[in-house]
DNA sequence: CTTGCATCTAACGTCAGTGTCAGGTTCTAG
DNA sequence: CTAGAACCTGACACTGACGTTAGATGCAAG
């Protein structure tokens, strides 16, 4: 498939995916016109690839770690493995401080309940 | 307090202390040279927005939920309580985002942790 | 063959929070 | 009184993941 038919089934701009080709994130056959095609397998790559950034991480890291997806039986780097299982504790601090925070908002908004009609229920 | 004292407890740079008070988040007196002081009060405000920032909140919407903070008991704005509650959903949907996105990484963890001697518990 | 949509490269624009620098002023310790 | 640390305003720099534009080319349908 051609460029924008892979931005529409992974939904993401055309803009991003040359992007990711450009950090090595993704990579793409030529035609001959010089049009890059892509294989299938390549909208679940961009969807994962969507969930690292939404998680945080800068493609900088999201390359570094991609080997281990590509053959994650093979010996990758220990410095990749050792990438991945940073990156999932920098997470889970990450998830403590977001519900630390909405805490303070749940507090807020309980003692601001009562002079608004509206229902605010967990 | 003057400026550098608050910076140090509250564990933020003095540049975005004078930041914040141009967006509107804190206030601040004015000394008869121009220099600004501010109350004990303010550490937990700034230490309040901190936590807001890391939830990945905008000087503006922050700017925009703290009447709820400085008035609880008041009439505030009903913009004002909805954003907070809009706020608080967002950081919801935001946690789940990150919880898939570690599972994920946990399941490349795993496929990976054979290869390699390391220890990588949950 | 032609029309016209999709794609190409290259480059500049954006946003937000903060670093940093310059040049000047205020405050405080000795 | 004076040295020097802290502060002031104003402005430019930076980062990163894109948006957007321009001008040229590829490609499929009629």
């Amino acid at each position: 498939m051609r460029i924008g038919e892979l931005a529409s089934r992974a939904g993401v701009s055309v803009r991003s995916l040359r992007y990711y080709e450009e950090q090595g994130l993704i990579t793409s056959t030529r035609s001959a016109g010089g049009q890059r095609h892509y294989t299938d397998g390549e909208v679940e790559r961009v969807e994962f690839i969507q969930r690292l950034y939404a998680a945080g991480l800068s493609s900088r890291t999201i390359a570094e770690l991609l080997p281990c997806v590509e053959s994650p039986s093979e010996q990758n780097s220990t410095e990749a493995f050792e990438r991945l299982v940073r990156e999932r504790d920098r997470i889970s601090r990450h998830v403590e401080e977001l519900v630390t925070a909405r805490d303070a908002l749940d507090r807020l908004i309980d003692a601001n309940r009562a002079h608004h009609g509206r229902l605010a229920a967990r």
